[in-house]
DNA sequence: ATTTTAATTGTGTTCGAGCACATTTTAACA
DNA sequence: TGTTAAAATGTGCTCGAACACAATTAAAAT
């Protein structure tokens, strides 16, 4: 257990008073070249660690964080996300910090512009925000970037310079667990991928899944399936399907990209002759109803709570304790089936 | 955005003085009924949270913690533990809190007593202990319980009124779910459960898995599977489980109870033409090599990094932000297959 | 050499809680 | 009623960092 020592300390170690040590540490005001060189002998010497609680104190400064994700109303998805935001402005409520949170519309580019312009009427210290469209978020990360505030995206990832930290997972790799576990379930046949509702030139997180789903079953050695890809959106969504499936009676397995695996569960159920095996995203309410009756065979789990969570934290212990902002957290990727799911509600 | 009060805006309101205020929130010293009323009546109408940093600035009590666990040069399980244990106290090294860690041999009951001892000496204000030895950890705990000293244990569970905190996880249910990966793989057959090494009637989380792998097969409706139990220990363990297998041409899936898997899989690498299902636990490198041969099908992650991690901290947010101890926590029991292993390094 | 101005350095207060000690009030007793 | 003991209450310092402001020293200008 090593001294820890203070700034007084270090002012006695150099014969200067602690307020010349103080303008050495912050390089505010003018320091002669002797002080100068005598506290930074003591500051290579020793290991300095500033007192946080002092400090923090001491600062009257609030910082403040905005974070912008869509409005659960809309999409359950986003529901566990408040629920971590939450916990973070919990834990670190004795703290300097302000956490607010901006709901957009998930549907609407024009709701997430002017949640943005809302954000920026704030003028926070820090944004955090779920990137879901592309171009705007770009635009919108542009301007904080512009006005110094600084800008972390979670869930989805978006390449930009001005971003400082990305928490989510590897959607390639997600769509590889999800290939793993069909190969598992099925050990040959047609798999159809399912791209359910959002418009898949500009959902990123789709075509990486597909990517590494694809993947996997290109590497494996014996050719023993065949994929497809299926695009729906929603008003035909259920006569689609169901027509889409009869129409290839071959399919036995099923990848569903996002969050809406129970809508094709619904259909499938209605079906139970035919066997097909189901694999999604998501620990909806409604995705397991359908994952216990053993329609759904897998789940993937997003960890949209842990994202939220980590994403304000770090952003958070950047601004108290002057911590490095991890500029990528990749979350592991849960597999879930009828045994552990209630688990992940802890 | 409540306003934060203060000890002194207490007093004002209150008509007292910050001291009588003082004395109030501590129960410390003597307080007229009539200054007592109307210090709660305030209280009573604000929500007051103490300035956490000031009060750990002018605390100089340092509150100390020993953590007993198993050396990871016998059983590589445990160094994740000793990762998640540094984690805590980097995190928290600016706090009036020490975090000492006391490793003991895992075979060996004496040193798992000793190690006590030595704890014992150090005098610590808590103490968080893995339970190897089911008698002898109840013995040491009820000696802290005796000198104030707060017991938390971890990764396996121990019924005794004297502990504070447990953080594991179910057992049972990771036996379920070991059955539900297996039923999976397999459809039917018969399924031998290897208990391999640890004592069985001394080894509670064997038989909870054990109940839990049964359980799940018993509830089926279709008796398709009939499971088997084999015990076996270090010594002969290769060709006694050789031997196993040859007698028993009809088993199709093993699950083996602990760590050891790879000792399983080295055995049935060795003979390819018999397809053999294995799910065993733990992200040890030796496991993961058979996990990335598809040897081992499954591997249950018991996350002894986070259960480390968490069972610091929680004793540790006692201590400084004078939060509750959580009686019992069950961390997710992850499912890892070849595609998602890597993802839980991080 | 003396005054003025600039550069440098030191001092003292603040943040909020905790606690020792000083002071005041109340109760007890002669 | 006065004295003393006991109970209640108030005051003031401390923790370490931050920062305003005062004090000192050095440099420049007269």
């Amino acid at each position: 257990m090593e001294k820890i020592y203070t700034i007084k300390d270090i002012a006695e170690l150099a014969g200067v008073s602690k307020g010349t040590v103080d303008r050495v540490l912050h390089k505010r005001g003018k320091v002669s070249q002797d002080a100068l060189d005598r506290v930074n002998e003591v500051l290579d010497k020793i290991d300095y660690q500033p007192n946080l609680m002092a400090r923090s104190l001491k600062k009257t400064q609030i910082y403040s964080i905005c974070v912008l994700l869509p409005d659960s109303q809309n999409d359950p998805y986003w529901q566990p996300c408040i629920d971590g935001i939450n916990e973070a402005k919990k834990e670190f409520k004795s703290f300097n910090v302000k956490v607010e949170i901006f709901l957009f519309d998930a549907t609407s580019t024009a709701s997430f512009v002017e949640t943005n312009k809302a954000v920026l009427n704030a003028s926070p210290d820090a944004v955090l925000l779920v990137p879901l469209f592309h171009k705007e978020a770009i635009d919108a990360i542009e301007t904080y970037n512009s006005k110094g505030i600084i800008s972390s995206i979670f869930n989805n990832q978006l390449k930009s310079s001005s971003i400082k930290s990305f928490v989510g997972q590897d959607l390639f790799q997600s769509g590889r667990i999800a290939a793993r576990l069909l190969d598992l379930l099925l050990q040959k046949g047609t798999i159809a991928i399912i791209h359910i509702d959002e418009d898949y030139e500009n959902a990123i997180h789709m075509q990486e899944k597909e990517k590494g789903f694809r993947d996997y079953f290109d590497q494996l050695e014996n050719r023993a399936f065949e994929i497809k890809t299926f695009k729906v959106k929603h008003p035909q969504f259920k006569t689609t399907l169901k027509e889409y499936l009869e129409s290839n009676p071959t399919i036995s397995g099923l990848f569903v990209t996002t969050s809406k695996a129970y809508q094709v569960a619904k259909i499938i159920a209605k079906n139970p002759e035919r066997k097909i095996a189901l694999v999604g995203y998501d620990l909806l309410e409604n995705n397991l109803e359908y994952l216990n009756n053993k329609t759904i065979d897998f789940l993937i789990h997003q960890n949209p709570k842990r994202q939220a969570y980590l994403g304000t934290t770090n952003l958070i212990e950047h601004f108290i304790f002057e911590k490095e902002i991890t500029a990528e957290k990749l979350l592991p990727i849960d597999i879930i089936n009828t045994e552990n799911a209630k688990d992940y509600f802890l």
